[in-house]
DNA sequence: GCGACAG
DNA sequence: ATCTTGTCGC
C-alpha cells in the first residue's frame, strides 16, 4: 500500500540535502543540456519518460532516450516525483552522453516541502537540475507584467522558492525554480538563455515533443533517418 | 471546515 | 497526464 507519511518523511529528509548554490562550472560553449518529460500510455498503466540531450548553444539534438515501465503510483499533488522518477532514472541509464545540466518538467524547490521532482531527481543523479513547470504548485507572487522577459519572485513562507517568468507574449507564465546544485538566479539565467521564441525553453520543448510524438519530433525523424 | 493542488 | 479540429486573436 501507499504510505504518504513515509513519503513525506523521505521528502523532508532529502530536502535537507538539496544544494541551492552553484557548485558547478560549465564551458562557455559546446556542453550538453538535457530536457525531460514524462507521459503515460495505456490508460496510465505505462509510464513513459523521455530525455533529450542538446548541445549548447546550437541546441542541436545529440541524443534522446525514451524509457517505459509499469506505473506504480497514482498522481498525488506534492508527491509527483515518486510516480515519475523511476522511468526517468531508466531513461538516464540508457543515455550514452550524460548532460551536465538538466531541465526537469515540474517544480524544483517550489514545493511545500522543498522537494519537487527536479530537486529529487537532481539528488538521485547528483547533477545540477532546474525545475521548469507550466503551473504553480505553491507560493504567491506579485502580478506579472505582460512584457516578455518579465519575472517576479515566487514566495512561500517568507522565502523565495523560485520565479514566475513571462517567457512568451500572451502566454501563461512558467514557474522556474532551482532543482539541485544551482541557485534561483542561475536557474532563471539558464532558462532565459535557452528560450528561442517559444513558451518552453529548448530542452523542455524538445523533450515534450519527443515524449509525445509531436510535429517537432516527426520533423527531427524526417531529417535524421 | 474550505479551497488549492507540478504531471 | 490524456481524449482531440477547428478556430479566434494577435
Amino acid at each position: 500500500m501507499l504510505d504518504i507519511q513515509q513519503l513525506k518523511a523521505e521528502q523532508l529528509s532529502k530536502a535537507g540535502q538539496v544544494i541551492l548554490s552553484d557548485d558547478f562550472s560549465l564551458p562557455e560553449t559546446n556542453f550538453l543540456i538535457g530536457g525531460t518529460d514524462v507521459g503515460f500510455e495505456q490508460d496510465g498503466e505505462i509510464t513513459r519518460a523521455a530525455i533529450v540531450v542538446l548541445k549548447y548553444p546550437s541546441f542541436e539534438v545529440m541524443e534522446y532516450q525514451i524509457a517505459r515501465i509499469p506505473t506504480t503510483m497514482p498522481y498525488i499533488p506534492g508527491y509527483l516525483s515518486f510516480r515519475e522518477y523511476p522511468a526517468l532514472l531508466k531513461a538516464w541509464q540508457q543515455l550514452k552522453q550524460k548532460p551536465q545540466l538538466l531541465f526537469v518538467d515540474g517544480q524544483g524547490v517550489a514545493h511545500p516541502r522543498r522537494l519537487g521532482i527536479a530537486s529529487h531527481l537532481g539528488l538521485l543523479l547528483d547533477i545540477p537540475t532546474i525545475g521548469v513547470a507550466k503551473n504553480r504548485l505553491c507560493g504567491k507572487h506579485d502580478i506579472l507584467p505582460e512584457e516578455v522577459g518579465s519575472h517576479v519572485a515566487l514566495i512561500d513562507k517568507q522565502e523565495q522558492i523560485g520565479w514566475v517568468l513571462r517567457s512568451k507574449k500572451r502566454c501563461n507564465p512558467l514557474y522556474i525554480s532551482a532543482g539541485h546544485r544551482i541557485s534561483h538566479n542561475t536557474a532563471l539565467n539558464w532558462v532565459e538563455k535557452c528560450l528561442k521564441g517559444y513558451r518552453l525553453p529548448e530542452p523542455t520543448r524538445f523533450a515534450d515533443a519527443f515524449a509525445s510524438n509531436k510535429k517537432l519530433f516527426q520533423t527531427y525523424l524526417a531529417e535524421n533517418s
